[in-house]
DNA sequence: AAACTAATTTAGTCTAGGCTTTAGTATCCT
DNA sequence: AGGATACTAAAGCCTAGACTAAATTAGTTT
């Protein structure tokens, strides 16, 4: 239904991918992430993103329940650079908060 | 409202990014080049663009009822590479659907 | 095999935003 | 000036899709 671009259009699928991009995480792990949004949501949204082929998923070795999730970066192409620069920005951003904050005080 | 990618994502601004590229054009030719939906429509997606900086416009010289359009490549950033790679890669899928019809004939 | 745990699926609600319609603004032409 | 043209703004309709809650599946433990 919606594209690549589409769908990580959404933050809450921007976070999901952040989260998993260079380590594996369990769905429940995902789901403690977000505090305003059900787990139901949060499986939604992976749904949508593993059928897009744009995440990864195997079950656990030692609990066959919990469900691993992981980014499947060359699959985006080069969304994964705008990703990663849209993140950094951001990263960026707050450190110049933290930085004005710092200086209050003057 | 919409941030820069959420506001790419939508097929419809795609394209009119993509008419407006290397050329600017007047609201006219981009709403001509939509044949369902209105021209009210592309003026209100041309709109949000312009508000997000995505898009430049200007009066006509010789005509100023005319509002030529124009992308802003520069504010794209890494999403104006994306949208050429996008472009590129929808021309080459055309290219090879057409190959596959010039060969049905075998 | 019953109870428990992790996660997903289903069914249905709600809202953002894309669309049409109508009305308005600015410019041009005779 | 009055009318035509090019486009936009305002108001409201409508649907895709994000969300919740309840039911379901699959795996584990006792």
């Amino acid at each position: 239904m919606l594209d690549d671009l589409q769908l990580v259009s959404d933050p809450r699928r921007q976070e999901i991918l952040r989260l998993v991009w260079n380590d594996e995480l369990p769905a429940s792990a995902l789901a403690d992430h977000f505090e305003d949004i059900t787990p139901s949501a949060v499986s939604q949204h992976c749904r949508k993103l593993l059928d897009a082929g744009l995440l990864d998923v195997r079950r656990g070795e030692h609990d066959g329940r919990s469900r691993y999730y992981r980014a499947n970066k060359d699959r985006l192409g080069p969304l994964a650079g705008y990703l990663e620069a849209l993140w950094r920005s951001r990263l960026d951003a707050l450190k110049h908060l933290a930085e004005e904050a710092m200086n209050e005080g003057d």
